[in-house]
DNA sequence: TCAGAACCTGACCGATCGGCCAGTTCTGTG
DNA sequence: CACAGAACTGGCCGATCGGTCAGGTTCTGA
């Protein structure tokens, strides 16, 4: 995939800034510091910031469209949650930081054209947490947790990989309780 | 409190942009286009950019400390969550845009010499949520519920207040249940 | 009426931003 | 060894950033 090593190192970089400084706050100069080259080598490897930003979300954004193939499949609407639940931590947890950078920076970034996608994966994951009764209760819940997970998962770092994705499962879970 | 009519207007419109691009997306310029004056006339009125947001969010941060005192005045620790779920839900539907800067922004804006203190609240808060048992599933669910409540709050317009809170409230709720 | 305070602005500053380019160094292969 | 192409860089560009300042306008109260 990468081919050469400072291009990966590049990405390194650029993902662990973007996900603790913000995309508007990480500099080129930035990136290039902690990679320990100039400027002008990002911008050998890559055709601009936003195409770094593009290539370290791709991944995840990759998976992200999987998931929703998989939630797609599913026989019921229950499954289906669970699937997409499930599926999200995992994703998440796989990719904290590019996870932090899509989600954790403002919504103003995702008008970036590499992310726009996400725009529309997410309205249907948030449409499959929700259910399918279309309540305010159920829909407001749906935002709540596509809201919390990435937050904790970044924030989370004192725990375990096991115990962070059984508590985070069991948390959103009670969360998206339908109401009796 | 507010000296001038142009100076209330730059709160508002500063309040505005940087909820929705955040702090070091938004500059003094595009204020003052959204004000109809001059740069010049904003650093007039405020000594830099870092006193506007320190101003802007200054009511909200008060209104955290006088809740965590209410929190610390609670007999029990029951007591103790259940108002600090309630006043943070209301204090954030007060002062959405505020609380949209505030925790919505990256982390990184929390080093600002102005929002240090949220810091130290916003653990206290923390712990309160988390409750006396200290187990890991209850810390992570204090930090979920402290991630959705202001993305939430700041994303639902679509929604009158009543029903909102009350969503709201129920949710954190369901999420800080503790276990069996 | 008029002086002083309050308000506002255009022009400018140094720093930094993303991006570009000519040229140099590194590297692998015939 | 020669040489082609990949990798890399210093220096530069225009734009924009936050911030300053001298000076003009408007408001206000004695």
């Amino acid at each position: 995939m990468a081919r050469s090593k400072t291009r990966d190192e590049i990405l390194t970089a650029a993902t662990r800034q973007f996900a603790e400084s913000g995309y508007k706050g990480t500099s080129l100069q930035d990136i290039a510091a902690e990679v320990g080259c100039s400027k002008a080598t990002l911008l050998y490897h890559f055709d601009s910031k936003d195409a770094i930003l593009a290539e370290l979300c791709a991944p995840a954004i990759a998976e992200l469209r999987d998931l929703l193939d998989q939630v797609a499949a599913a026989p019921d609407p229950d499954t289906a949650r669970k699937i997409a639940v499930q599926g999200f931590v995992d994703l998440a947890m796989r990719h904290r930081r590019e996870i932090q950078v899509i989600y954790g920076d403002l919504p103003a970034l995702l008008l970036q054209p590499a992310l726009q996608p996400v725009q529309v994966l997410t309205e249907q994951l948030h449409a499959t947490l929700a259910g399918t009764s279309g309540s305010a209760q159920s829909r407001l819940s749906a935002k709540f947790v596509l809201a919390g997970l990435p937050a904790v998962i970044f924030a989370c770092t004192e725990f375990d990989d096991e115990t962070l994705r059984a508590a985070l499962i069991a948390t959103a879970g009670r969360a998206l309780e339908s109401l009796s």
